[in-house]
DNA sequence: CTTGGGACCTGGCTGC
DNA sequence: TGCAGCCAGGTCCCAA
């Protein structure tokens, strides 16, 4: 499931290739895959562009084009973005065809990721909420963005509008490793917890991008090799294992419709003293 | 405004 | 061995 570290270096991975060069020719084998337009005009729109740029917002990757307008591509839960794979597949959704003779292709298991061509990026992004990894985003953003919601502090995490990229494994990680209960309600945290929260969302996506994101399920990195962050998940997909703090078993709970793993332990509902 | 619940999508797993 | 039914979760949409 690509989240924040995932799509960064999706991003770090495919800009070599791609950064300097035009699209020569593109096809999209499914229809869904474009928003807000037909799959023909997004084949007009983008051939003979150049790339002059390749940026990542929250889970969204965008290709900055020469006339000004942007490629949008989120991959939801299975898509992926391969360079020069032996054989386009079965899964695959789209194909680009590079100036460089290069090509790159959206493969996508379960079909959910979605595409977008726009004059502006704004317009689809706007709605997202700080990247956690900014200098921005500080601890009183966060504090302040919190107080507004009186709901689990795991569902705070995973909406988009208020922090972007973060998803389902890694607010689970950092949650664990600020020692919060996902079902803590946002408004009710102290500020000590907000700003060691704060620290441990940092801490945590940008150990994950160092390990090239994680590979629990079908994320794979452009050139076909997998994530090792997932080894280093404490809680995460872990069900039943040891706490590797305090041995306890780690429990699952579901917490708006989300698989949710914590320790009741390291993590309880009510502080202690 | 905030909150909760359903829809979308399909491979893989469980249980009969 | 076959198959129905459920689960995974990112995001949007709608209702209260």
């Amino acid at each position: 499931m690509p989240e924040l570290p995932e799509v960064e270096t999706i991003k770090n991975e495919l800009a070599p290739w791609v950064v300097g060069q035009s699209f020569t020719r593109v096809t999209i084998l499914d229809d869904k895959l474009v928003c807000g337009g037909s799959a023909q005009k997004v084949r007009r729109g983008l051939v003979e562009q150049k790339i002059e740029s390749l940026e990542r917002r929250g889970k969204y990757l965008i290709f900055h084009l020469s006339n000004g307008g942007s490629l949008l591509i989120h991959l939801r839960m299975t898509g992926s973005l391969l360079l020069d794979p032996k054989e386009v597949d079965r899964y695959a959704r789209a194909v680009f065809h590079l100036s460089n003779g290069h090509r790159f292709v959206f493969n996508d298991r379960r079909r959910l990721g979605v595409m977008w061509l726009v004059d502006d990026a704004e317009t689809v992004v706007c709605k997202l909420g700080p990247e956690p990894l900014d200098r921005s985003f500080t601890t009183d953003v966060l504090l302040q963005r919190l107080s507004r919601h009186h709901i689990p502090i795991k569902a705070v995490l995973l909406d988009q509008h208020i922090v972007a990229g973060v998803g389902n494994m890694y607010a689970d990680e950092a949650l664990f490793a600020a020692r919060v209960h996902p079902l803590s309600k946002a408004d009710e945290l102290s500020t000590k917890e907000v700003r060691t929260l704060h620290n441990c969302i940092r801490r945590i996506l940008r150990a994950a991008i160092d390990s090239k994101g994680a590979s629990v399920d079908t994320y794979v990195r452009p050139g076909g090799e997998r994530g090792t962050a997932h080894f280093n998940f404490k809680v995460a997909h872990r069900g039943g294992e040891p706490c590797p703090i305090c041995v306890c078993p780690i429990e699952r709970c579901v917490v708006q419709n989300r698989g949710t793993y914590f320790c009741p332990r390291c993590q309880p509902l009510v502080p202690v003293l």
